[in-house]
DNA sequence: CCAAAAGTGTTGGGGATACACCCATGA
DNA sequence: TCATGGGTGTATCCCCAACACTTTTGG
């Protein structure tokens, strides 16, 4: 399976991770700043060289883990791109995948790659390395989407939430307020979570927690 | 850019493309008889390497123009696929995208790799090369979605057609019979598509013939 | 009793579905 | 005049959007 002594006449294959969570009441994405190469200084997101023995999922998977400590978190494979010059230096196919985690379950950890991990606001970005503007961009339509019709948000909360905080992160999302009255009744409705318990020590009146029923990617008609 | 005498330590990169058409009454897919490697003899759609110089998509566009002539056509990235033994004799991370093409249109033409080209009906597929039957599914799933949203159906159809045949193109696809009456409204109501003429020759009342105002992706609610 | 957030119902309009008959043409 | 597919309108239902007040708790 090795071949010895040839040139390499292919494009190299990596995988890049767009990292969202709610962080301080806002959306964000994990971005590092990279120490080497030609975007040296700059912040992306995280990457790298897809390994010869493992799976695409499985690199970013390995990505997720280093920069964040988590494994069960939603994870969606997005889009490939394969721009002759997206890597100046090398040609390069990056396959994105975006993942979707709650910030309070995260400490950002750097690795040797990168000289220092941050939340950044999706829409206070700036100029990134590579097309990782781009990238992100595509997972911010992709999320939009598919929060209409999937449990994906049990990725971005805590075991236990109150209805407002789902709406809440529905709004962000979306970029809309939404009226609570119909948002409950549509979120009821599409019997994704279940009643999970009495908030306390709040000094009004205390809500219901809720919990999704499934942890995993569940298909149904919300909005 | 080029090493050389380094063993290849990465996976290499193909593109995979599923060209989908009506034929004879039926949606069918594109299969090629693969004449050399572990898959010798089987039928597979058509794909090969991405070149160090090209990009994914005019990778794709190259398969199609070899195989089917056509160049302005349809075409859209489904997803990459990188398990490790999807080859079982190299690590190929395959880069898949979808096609569609009016069948009137095309000749199909064998080349070098494959020994022969035909169309086949989606829903009578034998077990093919690689993982493509995993792939043509997906597209198959991409396509149903997409057609209630998008104009996508001018790649389908010859550049005038009636409504019946539109509908029979939604009818196919969808693999549900639709009401006439209420699939004229909605089309009329999208404004995708234009009067363009009276048919001729036919031994009953001539329909009106229709064509697509834009003969590129144009996204509307339709149904 | 006040502040703060939780929780809850009704109405009206628009879009989707369901459904059946007349029309234009060639043979 | 008949066979063939082309073409059209209406009634109903359901879902969605809009909208404001009461409840519970802690301080």
């Amino acid at each position: 399976m090795i071949e010895k002594s040839k040139p390499i006449i292919t494009p190299l294959v990596a995988v890049d991770t767009v990292i969202l969570t709610v962080h301080n009441n806002k959306l964000c994405v994990l971005l590092a700043k990279i120490k080497f190469g030609p975007f040296k200084g700059m912040h992306g997101i995280p990457g790298g060289r897809v390994k010869i023995d493992e799976t695409l999922e499985n690199a970013a998977k390995r990505e997720l883990l280093e920069k964040t400590g988590l494994t069960d978190v939603y994870l969606e494979q997005l889009y490939s791109f394969g721009s002759i010059k997206r890597d100046p230096s090398v040609r390069i196919v990056s396959v994105s995948y975006f993942a979707l985690v709650n910030s309070n379950e995260v400490e950002l950890k750097s690795t040797g790659k990168y000289a220092e991990i941050t939340w950044c606001p999706v829409h206070k970005l700036e100029t990134l390395a590579y097309d990782h503007n781009t990238i992100i961009k595509y997972a911010l339509f992709r999320l939009k989407n598919k929060i209409r019709y999937t449990n994906i948000m049990y990725s971005l909360l805590p075991n236990k939430f109150t209805l407002s905080d789902l709406q809440k992160m529905y709004e962000l999302t979306l970029e809309k307020k939404l009226d609570k009255r119909n948002f409950r009744k549509k979120i009821m409705s599409s019997h994704l979570i279940k009643e999970s318990g009495i908030e306390e020590g709040v000094s009004h009146r205390p809500s219901k927690l809720y919990s999704f029923k499934s942890n995993h990617p569940v298909y149904v008609e919300i909005f």
